[in-house]
RNA sequence: GUGCCCAUAGCACAAUGGCAGUGCACCGGGUUGUGGUCCCGGCUACGAGAGUUCGAUCCUCUCUGGGCACCCCA
């Protein structure tokens, strides 16, 4: 932490302490710079999950071939006004968005898929073995009001496919999706929809309104709003007078065109040959403006056990469930028409992104602990001047054979580095002290048993590796 | 952006209109060089500012931050 208080110079005196009470209150306070709203530090002990997730990515991108491609943070503006579509709520209100030196119009990027089809434009990527499909990971930012699960500054990876139009590639995805989160040990739920093409769409969303106009005095206050601005929203409610009217909504289902119906169709089709358990999600629709036809949300499976109702550790595990609106943990679908909306050729495509604090959260809500890095099979503990020095390059001698050694080379009592040997469960800690620096040898303590042996400094090294195969 | 709830040490909690305690963590000690248990000691806090009051951590207001709902999304 950083500095608080500056003591006063003058030490008040006990005798006269009375009299020297103001200079106490001289004491200065130093502010400390805090972290911006919505922002936060992902901590050291914190660092297990995201290395998990990190490294299922990975893993899943090598399996399906998906290259990495590392996408700038800030963007022309243009970029999302015409992709996220202007009247989004990400491009309305959410953008961290400014004038850089030149006057040039720059955002934070809300989003990273828009920065993936600018790439493939400009780099050409037509040009490529179709599909192109890459991977990106990193910071988004959306000006939004902090929620648990929902940051200003928060981090996601997707998967990105372009150039074919084939159901496969939607299934394909989702189905990448979908063992992310299974192999990680989250069970989730793959929502699945068809919204067709943006005509279609809108036609349809007029006559959903329509219906629910009909049956204005039935439905919420809430509904009654959403009614102009996202009538697909009202099918989602949970008062019983809106589910009521909602059952005999009309859906969007029947009123795909053909060829989406065909597509859609397709989808699930593969997702049946390879089992990926998805549930149909009519009032499914994505928020942003270049999706078409397949849009999907990965949710976590909500644990049917209500008794577990306890409000006091409900953080994580809230979190983690049933709450509606943060709840899901990634999303995507497909977007035939962003590609020529950014003024490449006409490409089809389809991807999707996931949340990784959301997926923190729910491994943790769920009480899943990857294997922590902390482990190490040797500690090195030093005592004294010369012993801490040829301790110094024993660890290096260490590091170069390739075995990972602690130590607290920050420390001399030799308590307290085997306090610190411990808590990282080391098999074990090597002593070196004056008597045996000057003896060429060193203590090996078998941590369990407690036995020490002393052996000779340069055999050292082979004596432990031959001691961690056995 | 709107409404509501909250704010005590690194973390988790407690109490109080006038002494702010506990647990964990951290640092040190229990004889000079031996851990996982135990014992002892130490450190660290009332988010910021203004007001009411003889006096405020506690009451009021503003700000900042967190959380919930709406909105929307990851």
């Amino acid at each position: 932490m950083a500095i608080k208080k500056i003591e006063p110079i003058v030490e008040v005196q006990p005798a006269e302490e009375k009299k020297t009470t103001e200079l106490v209150l001289v004491t200065k306070k130093v502010k400390t710079p805090q972290l911006l709203r919505g922002f936060h530090d992902v901590l050291g002990e914190d660092q297990i999950y995201w290395d998990a997730i990190h490294r299922k990515v990975r893993e899943l991108a090598y399996a399906y071939s998906f290259d990495r491609i590392e996408l700038p943070i800030l963007e022309p503006v243009e970029l999302f006004v015409r992709s996220v579509g202007k009247q989004t709520d990400i491009v309305e209100k959410e953008m961290f968005q400014f004038q850089d030196q030149s006057g040039a119009n720059v955002v934070m990027r809300p989003e990273a898929t828009a920065s993936t089809a600018r790439a493939y434009i400009e780099h050409g990527m037509v040009d490529r073995p179709q599909p192109v499909k890459m991977f990106y990971d990193g910071p988004m930012f959306r000006y939004d009001r902090p929620q648990a699960g929902r940051y200003r500054q928060f981090h996601q990876f997707g998967f990105e496919a372009f150039g074919s139009d084939e159901a496969i590639i939607d299934a394909q995805l989702i189905l990448i999706a979908e063992r992310f989160f299974r192999e990680l040990g989250i069970p989730v739920a793959v929502q699945v929809n068809s919204i067709g093409t943006t005509e279609t769409r809108a036609e349809y969303k007029v006559e959903l309104a329509t219906y629910y106009r009909q049956h204005r005095n039935v439905i919420c206050e809430d509904c009654k709003r959403r009614l102009t601005r996202n009538p697909m929203r009202v099918l989602d409610c949970k008062e019983d007078g809106c589910r009521a009217v909602s059952v005999n909504a009309p859906q969007i289902i029947d009123w795909l065109d053909e060829p989406s119906k065909e597509h859609f169709m397709r989808v699930l089709e593969y997702l049946d040959e390879v089992e990926v358990h998805y549930q149909l999600a009519p009032h499914l629709v994505r928020g942003l403006d270049y999706y078409t036809r397949t849009v999907f949300e990965i949710v976590p499976e909500v644990a049917d056990d209500k008794s577990t109702a306890d409000s006091s550790t409900a953080d994580e595990l809230g979190k983690a469930g049933i709450s509606g609106g943060q709840s899901a943990l990634g999303g995507g679908g497909r977007y035939d028409g962003l590609v020529e909306l950014l003024g490449g050729r006409p490409t089809p495509a389809c991807g999707f992104a996931v949340g990784i604090e959301r997926t923190v959260s729910a491994l943790k809500g769920r009480q899943i602990k990857p294997e922590g890095s902390k482990h190490r099979d040797v500690f090195l503990a030093q005592l004294g001047d010369v012993a801490r020095r040829k301790g110094l390059a024993l660890f290096e001698a260490f590091r170069a054979e390739g075995i990972p050694v602690a130590e607290a080379f920050g420390k001399s009592a030799l308590k307290a580095q085997l306090e610190l040997a411990d808590k990282y469960q080391t098999k074990y800690t090597l002593i070196l002290g004056q008597k045996e620096v000057l003896e060429g040898t060193i203590i090996v303590r078998d941590m369990e048993s407690g036995v020490q042996e002393t052996v000779d400094m340069n055999k050292v090294i082979g004596i432990i590796k031959k001691k961690l195969t056995e």
